[in-house]
This record gives C-alpha cells, structure tokens and sequence, in this order.
DNA sequence: TGGCTGTCCTCTGTCAACAGTTTGCGATCA
DNA sequence: TGATCGCAAACTGTTGACAGAGGACAGCCA
C-alpha cells in the first residue's frame, strides 16, 4: 500500500509551531506577536501566519483590531474560570462516557492507570507526556460527543498546558489525582452515568482547590 | 462625548452577512460557499472572505482542504449532541449565576419572564427575537464565565438557530417553556446553586426530548 | 454500452505589494 | 525640566496575481 502524500498546508504548520511555541514558553504570555516577523523568520508570506493566528484566537492568544496579537495572560480569575468549564463539559464527557465504553476501551484504560501508578512511584510527578496517554483525553474520545471532544482540545486543553508551564504541584497531589482517576475509572466501568460525572466533577474541583490555593 | 468612529474590518462584516444567510437560509445546509464567488458578489477581494469564513468553520461551516467550505449539515446524532454540550454548559451557568446575581438582575429578567408570557398568551409560540431577550443569554451573562459565555455564544445559539429554521415545536411546548423557565429563576432567586444547576439540566433535556421526538 | 483518460475550467493556497494606522523617538516650547 | 507635537519606521488590513489541485465533460477503448 501507497503512504499517501502528506500535504499540510502551511497555515496548519505556523499553527502547530505556534502552539508549539506558546505551550514550552518560547512565546511569553503578554508577548506581542507580529505578523511580519513571523513571516520573515519562517521564511514564508504573511497569509498563513495570519490564517494560523486567527485559529488561536480566543484560545492562545487575543488580537486587538489595527494593533495585533499577543499571547492570553492568565490570571487566577481566569484560571478558575477554565476549571468551571472543564468541570462541566469533563463531566458531560464522563457521563456520556459510561454509556458507551466498550471492554476494550476499559482494559486499555485500566493499562494506562496502572502505567500512571508506576510512573509516580518512580519519579512522584504526573505529566502526562503525550494526549495518547492522557486520562482526561480518553474520556472525551470515549464520551462519542464530538462537539465536547473537540472543545475540550482546543478550548481547554491548550489553555491549562499554559498554566502548567509555570506552576508547580502541591507535593502528594500527583497520588490523589491518580486515585480520583481510579474512582472514575470504576464508575466508568460499572457503566454508572451518575456515579462518573459525579466523581469527575468532585475531580476538577479538587484540582482547581489544589490548583488555586497554590497562587 | 464624541462617538467613538466605528471602523469593522471586512473580514466582520462579511462574517456578519454570512452567519446571517446561514441563520435565515438563504444559504443551506450542505451548501458550497466560494471564496471567489462570495468576492465577487460583496465586491472586494478574497482575504477578507477568507477570515470570515475560517472564524465560522467548525461553528456554521465546515472547510474540506483544498476543496473548499460547505454549510454545515444537521443531523439527529448532531442535534442530540449539541444538547448534550448545552446542558453541561448552561447547567454550570446557572449555577454560577445563582451565586452572583443581584437583585437588579432578578427584577429585569422577571420582567422579561413577564414579556414572554404575554407574548405566548398572544400568539402561543415562543420565539425569542432578540438576544437581549433571551433568558437563556441572560444567565450566560450572568454567571459572570466569559469562556462559557463566549462559547455558548459562538459554538452552540449559533448551531440551534440553523436548527430552528426548519423545524416547527411540538404544540404547548412553548407554554412548558416558559414554565420550566419559571422554575429556573425561582432557584436563581433563591440563591441556590444545586437548584439552579438541576433546573437548568432539567430544562434542557426537556427540549431535547421534544425537539428530538419530532425528527 | 460502460469505464477510463485527457482536457479545460474553476477554485483554493500562497505570495508580494499598497494604503492607512499605530507606535516610538526626537525636537520644540512653556 | 517636563509635557506636547511632529515625524519616521513598522505593522495591520486589504488587494490582485500566480501556481497547483479538484471537478466536469467529452472522447476513446474494450
């Protein structure tokens, strides 16, 4: 079988390096980005810079009208917001979830956690290095809702990945979030809608408690 | 005070025009949109078109690479997922909102409750005609998230007006409504929370109900 | 007759350039 | 000395043009 040609367009390339950019902290929060510059350093027009830019606006960065884009800044107000938002679309997404998951899924899951586990035995953190492995991603693949799939990435997800840049985590939160996830995992697989949105609401607002208290 | 000079860009006018075509159907469903033919028509270049159409992808349109930008269609499994995200989102909204609203708000929106029961005595529908009316853009306001109110705004009223253009409500809906609306404010009212969210989500899988029994 | 192929036209993705605006800096004046 | 004004540079919004890709249609071959 034939690879298929892969043809990103060039938009699609300055957005994932902006994202890039903007979530390792290359790109500072409040920092202005200009189009020419961009443009100039990549060595390509101002079109796919600006088709790139407009994607993230509202998500990554803000664009004030004859003036330009600058990276969002993060403030606790907004922080607390964001986890108003993720509780309530994670928790749609774990209800939906419970209705839906297959048995493959769950023991695919059930991997994952137990990889979790040894990954803070080992080094008592607990980044998630790719969405792959990403708990939270699961379930919003597995709820079947698209328009809460895609939300949650590009509204959510982005956002806390800027946060977590220059945050650290109360020592002893990586062991209760990995057992918060055991006890959605097993509503999840009771297949109890009531029970998974209800412990991954207690979920977020436990981490935005742990998030907050630390600012 | 000198009025501020009111200077949109294209790229928002264009966008205005076309969420408006969209929403009253003058373009359907499905429908291929050109950048070219769209130039033509307004009269300027494409750029412009180009912004617009990309701030509406994923909200009104959908984009094919190298292809091109067609209307977004509905379906059943869409619609029921659109009421999935609106309950999670306007569910948190309600309850935000009874944590903050002031007693301001409450007599304005009784008024509104008011002008929309005469109007449904008058003529037994319930359309609301602006957003200034709309009870439900009324608590997205209020609960004081702009995230939630931001995608409310763009990513859900959007997609439910296409929705409500060629649909007809079940008979009496309209008075369940308004009821159910009532119910919503009595929790606002008394400042509480948890009732506030329920109400809401109880309302919302009421519409859901009956917009889905029709299909 | 049915499917494949080549051609033409239109459209999208990208680029380079222009006009008007904002910003920063230096000069001017009180 | 401090604030204001004017100018120059850089940037955004917009335009028109070009190259390559997709789609329609007619002609050709089995």
């Amino acid at each position: 079988m034939v690879e298929p040609i892969r043809l990103n367009s060039l938009a699609s390339e300055v957005f994932d390096r902006v994202v890039d950019a903007i979530t390792s902290g290359e790109f500072e929060p409040g920092e202005k980005l200009s189009e020419s510059n961009l443009a100039r350093e990549l060595g390509i027009s101002r079109g796919p810079i600006r088709e790139a830019l407009q994607r993230l606006e509202g998500k990554l960065v803000q664009r004030v009208p004859r003036v330009g884009v600058r990276v969002i800044e993060f403030g606790a107000d907004e922080l607390r917001q964001l986890f108003y938002l993720r509780e309530a679309m994670e928790g749609m997404a774990a209800r939906l979830a419970a209705e839906n998951v297959s048995d493959d899924w769950l023991a695919e899951v059930e991997g994952m956690l137990g990889r979790h586990g040894q990954s803070i035995r080992d080094s008592h953190s607990y980044r998630q290095k790719s969405t792959d492995e990403d708990f939270h991603f699961a379930i919003a693949r597995a709820s079947g809702c698209a328009n809460i799939e895609r939300l949650l990435l590009s509204e959510v997800y982005y956002q806390l990945r800027i946060h977590r840049l220059k945050s650290s985590t109360r020592p002893g939160r990586a062991e209760e979030a990995l057992a918060e996830h055991r006890a959605i995992f097993d509503r999840l697989r009771a297949r109890d809608p009531d029970g998974a949105e209800a412990a991954m609401r207690a979920h977020i607002r436990s981490a935005r408690e742990s998030t907050l208290s630390l600012l």
